[in-house]
DNA sequence: GCGCTTTCCGTAAGCGTTTGCGTAGACTAC
DNA sequence: GTAGTCTACGCAAACGCTTACGGAAAGCGC
């Protein structure tokens, strides 16, 4: 080889095959106006010279750029790196990559995040986090997503947001009354609540499920203690902590992430509070771990992985003139983390009542 | 607003401002030569208008893509989205984004997905799943890589590849023996190995620390069980099941990720196997759940972030003329899933040794 | 005030594609 | 053999940006 110091160009691989730099192209893209004979012998030199068409050239000349936007709110949390997945694994089935960006909970970055995509002329863009409760927070995403769909982009969302695009909507509310329910059918009456942060969609929702569930056994919102702290692990350790503290008397905490709910185990354990004979714990999502935790997590399961394919295979359809919305199921997953209220307060010793198991 | 057909463009942009597109592309870069009133001006005018450079012509016309690729095995394992976490944010800090794909630990995927990313012309290119053993496997991607750094393009690479470009080696050697002394100091002999596709450098390094750690004990790799799985929960489970079935006294388990510790773990909860107590477990990687579940796993912590972190960093810096390479460190995290060997057979009873702790 | 440098800004040439349009040549029909 | 229709291909104009290069205005010393 004498010197293949830069990549070759369409050009390259045209001269080497005798054709224009217009055949070349309408060869390799497969579109009509071409021979079978010419088209297969610039195929066959691209090929030998190991041609890859420049994305840029190609998107700046109007073709796709074969690249889809995600943003999520942090790939470290289980519950983003499994959606990611679901989105990457369509994308390759159909030749896209896939750019991924954090939003941190945080409008301003997320409307940032954004805008870089668009920058990058995505073919769609995926909005993976929670909505915000305020629609003003996202009201600048919002024209800056409609702007993107008028010149042609697509959009889909997971989760409840403030923006007109396509929707995969997780099953927020009714996780939140299954979960919510399961621990009242068990006897518990006193049950905390650890929540995040009060601007999120997705803490709403789950939270106004746990109030739904509350109501035919005569109590509101208002007669559990609720307390709000960040979607994280150490957000679920410190909401648990302050929980303890202020309810010493509480039978159940519910954490309305699978997150916390690991952090809520972590304080407990450390405190020798035995799960679940004084106190049950229960949480929503069913990250891959769950059912690895000790005890095993009861929880009600959001298909993540499905919810990512899904969200990416309606973006990639023909826009429709009406928002299309798909709702996720959910499943409660019993297994070790909650059992039947204690009676009385606080036994000390084992409940004796019967272990419910895995279903 | 009358017509915001598409988005703008920097001749909008500098036909409002009322200056050349070259004054406002120099203003809007910071580059020098346009005297700080008229950039002021442009600026403003241009955070007025929205708008945002089109990354395809900027590319297209020689500046940097802003974007950079990153090659992992699959996100949803934690050990790579722990590292994709530690790469999207200094990619953030730096106003690149990043584009994911998955190689699925799969040679031909891994060299399609990198000529994908060259095609894509992104600035830099990050191989984060592990290298294979066998240097034929990677040699077309190490030919495609080389000549994308001959072109300026800029590579780096998480662990042991034989691919030519600056590489982040994670202590994979000693992070084996770690282990392995660890249990070995606890009085362990009989000890099982659970180990990945023997094809991954990063299964055969971890493998030979774990040998190296033997022989002072006069015990090589060939006296203990060794069982290549998948390096997956499920392969840690179904290793474990094969190990246990073919040598019922195994008195600790090795599994060589903390992904096939806890499948590991899951066998030992359902068979009523103690641990510590009658079966040790240990392993590597430390990811985030490690300390969380049951019981919490001894594992050896390897800085995945930081990891994810230092690769990009490197990649960013101008090319050295030799290969730079930046070993990670490694800790052991004693937990509470390895214990002193048991006495004698399989005793029934809880071992009366003291518990280490974690610190 | 005259040459000089310096500062600031505009003109225009690409970057590598796609694609509308024009034009040869081959073929059909008479 | 001539006119008309296709087919297969080439020419050249975008796409939106960066960046030499050149020219005008402004500052300097004398």
């Amino acid at each position: 080889m004498p010197k293949p110091r830069s990549a070759p160009r369409l050009a390259d691989v045209a001269a080497r095959a005798s054709v224009s730099i217009a055949t070349a192209s309408r060869a390799l893209a497969g579109r009509a106006g071409v021979s079978e004979a010419v088209a297969a012998h610039v195929r066959e030199v691209a090929m030998q010279m190991g041609y890859v068409a420049n994305v840029h050239a190609r998107t700046l000349a109007g073709g796709a750029t074969s690249t889809v936007g995600l943003v999520v709110h942090e790939i470290g949390d289980p519950y983003f790196s499994e959606i990611a997945s679901g989105v990457i694994g369509v994308a390759a089935q159909r030749g896209l990559t896939v750019q991924i960006c954090h939003s941190g909970r945080d409008p301003e970055a997320e409307l940032h995040q954004i805008r870089t995509l668009i920058a990058h002329r995505t073919d769609a863009i995926i909005v993976a986090g929670s909505g915000y409760t305020d629609p003003a927070l996202q009201a600048e995403s919002n024209a800056v997503l409609t702007a993107f769909q008028q010149s042609g982009g697509r959009v889909a969302v997971i989760g409840r947001h403030h923006l007109s695009a396509d929707a995969v909507r997780p099953d927020n509310e009714p996780a939140g009354a299954a979960v919510a329910a399961h621990l009242l059918e068990l006897g518990h009456r006193r049950i905390g609540v650890i929540a995040g942060p009060a601007i999120l969609t997705t803490v709403a929702d789950r939270l106004a499920g746990v109030g739904r569930a509350l109501a035919p056994h005569g109590l509101t919102l208002d007669d559990v203690p609720v307390v709000h702290t960040d979607f994280t692990r150490n957000g679920g350790a410190s909401g648990a902590e302050k929980l303890l503290a202020d309810h010493p008397d509480l039978t159940a905490l519910v954490a309305l992430n699978d997150l916390m709910a690991i952090g809520v185990l972590s304080v407990l354990r450390s405190r020798g509070i035995a799960v679940p004979q004084q106190v049950s714990v229960a949480s929503i999502d069913d990250v891959a771990v769950a059912a690895d935790l000790a005890p095993g997590l009861t929880t009600v399961r959001l298909p993540m992985t499905e919810m990512g394919e899904l969200a990416l295979t309606m973006a990639l359809k023909p826009p429709s003139a009406r928002r299309r919305r798909k709702n996720t199921g959910h499943e409660l997953i019993v297994r070790d983390s909650t059992g039947p209220a204690p009676r009385g307060r606080r036994p000390a010793g084992t409940s004796a009542g019967s272990k419910p198991s895995s279903r």
